[in-house]
DNA sequence: CTTGACCCTGCACCTCGCTGCAAGGTCTAC
DNA sequence: GTAGACCTTGCAGCGAGGTGCAGGGTCAAG
C-alpha cells in the first residue's frame, strides 16, 4: 500500500494537494522521494503525519509549533516534555483570551440593554452613536 | 480651534498620521478640505470621529462595520437600529467563540492531565505524540 | 492523435489593521 | 541658504493558513 502520489494521499487524509505542498515548504512533511517524472510519492506514515497535524491543529497548536514537535520526532527524540509545555502555554493563552472575551461579552450585553432602554429621540442629538460611546461620554 | 493638520489631529486622537490616512482610504474619515499645498486639514469633529472609531473597536466592531455606521450618520440617518443589530450579532459571535474556546480549554486540561499520568517509556512507541493523538487513537 | 486526469513550479491573492519605507514637496527658524 | 520638522503619494510587508491560477509536463485510454 506504500508509494502513493500526492492526490491519493490528499484524498485519504482529507486535505488538498496544495495544502500538502504548502506543508512541505514549511518542513512539516517530506515525500519519500520523487519518481523519474518528478512526481512526489509518499508512504503510509505520511497519512499518520497529516492526521497528527490535524489533531494538533484542533488542539489549537500553530503549524510552527507542530513543526517543532515533528522536528524532535525526526531527530529521534521524545517530544513529551516539549509537547506538554506547548499545551500548558496554549492553555494559558486560551484562558486569557476567554477572559478577554468574557469582558467583551458583558460589555456588549450592557450596551444592548442600554440601547433597548434608550429613547429613540435621544439619537438625533450630537455625537455619532450614543449606544456605543455612552450617553454623554465613555470611560 | 478648527483647522488642524494631520499630525496635530493624530496626536490629539492618539493615533498615527498613517492610521488617519488609512482610515481615509477606507472611507471612515474625510478631511474638510486640502490647503493650497495639498495638506489635509480637519476640524474638531474629526477628533470625535476618531474617538468613536476607537470606542467601537474596543467593542469588537470591525472597521467595515464602523464604516457602515458612519455612513448612515453621514446620510443624516439614525443608525440606532443598525448599531443594535451589529452589537447583537457581535454578541452572538463572541458567545460562539467563547463556547469554542471553552471546549478547547477542557480538552487541553484533559491532555495535560493525561500527559502527567503517562509513563515516559510509553512515549517511545510508535506514533508521533500520544499526548496529542491519544493512547491508541483519537476521536 | 487527442482528450482528460493527473502532476510540476512559482507566483499572486485572501482577511484585518495597520506599519514602514522611498522619494519628493513645503514651511519655519536661524 | 540650510537644517529640521512637517506634509504628500504610492507601494510593500506583517502573521496565519492556506487558495487559486498560469503555464507547462506526463500518462493512460480510446
Amino acid at each position: 500500500m506504500g508509494a502513493v502520489l500526492i492526490g491519493t494521499l490528499a484524498e485519504v487524509a482529507g486535505v488538498s494537494p496544495q495544502t500538502i505542498r504548502f506543508y512541505e515548504r514549511l518542513g512539516l512533511l517530506q515525500p519519500i522521494d520523487r519518481l523519474g517524472n518528478g512526481y512526489r510519492y509518499y508512504d503510509d506514515d505520511a497519512v499518520d503525519r497529516l492526521g497528527f497535524i490535524q489533531s494538533a491543529q484542533t488542539r489549537g497548536l500553530t503549524l510552527a509549533e507542530i513543526g517543532s514537535i515533528l522536528e524532535l520526532r525526526d531527530a529521534d527524540q521524545r517530544p513529551c516534555g516539549h509537547v506538554t509545555q506547548l499545551l500548558v502555554d496554549k492553555l494559558a493563552d486560551v484562558r486569557a483570551h476567554r477572559q478577554q472575551l468574557a469582558g467583551l461579552e458583558v460589555e456588549l450585553e450592557r450596551l444592548i440593554e442600554a440601547s433597548a432602554r434608550m429613547n429613540p429621540t435621544d439619537c438625533t442629538s450630537d455625537g455619532i452613536c450614543q449606544i456605543i460611546t455612552g450617553p454623554t461620554s465613555a470611560s
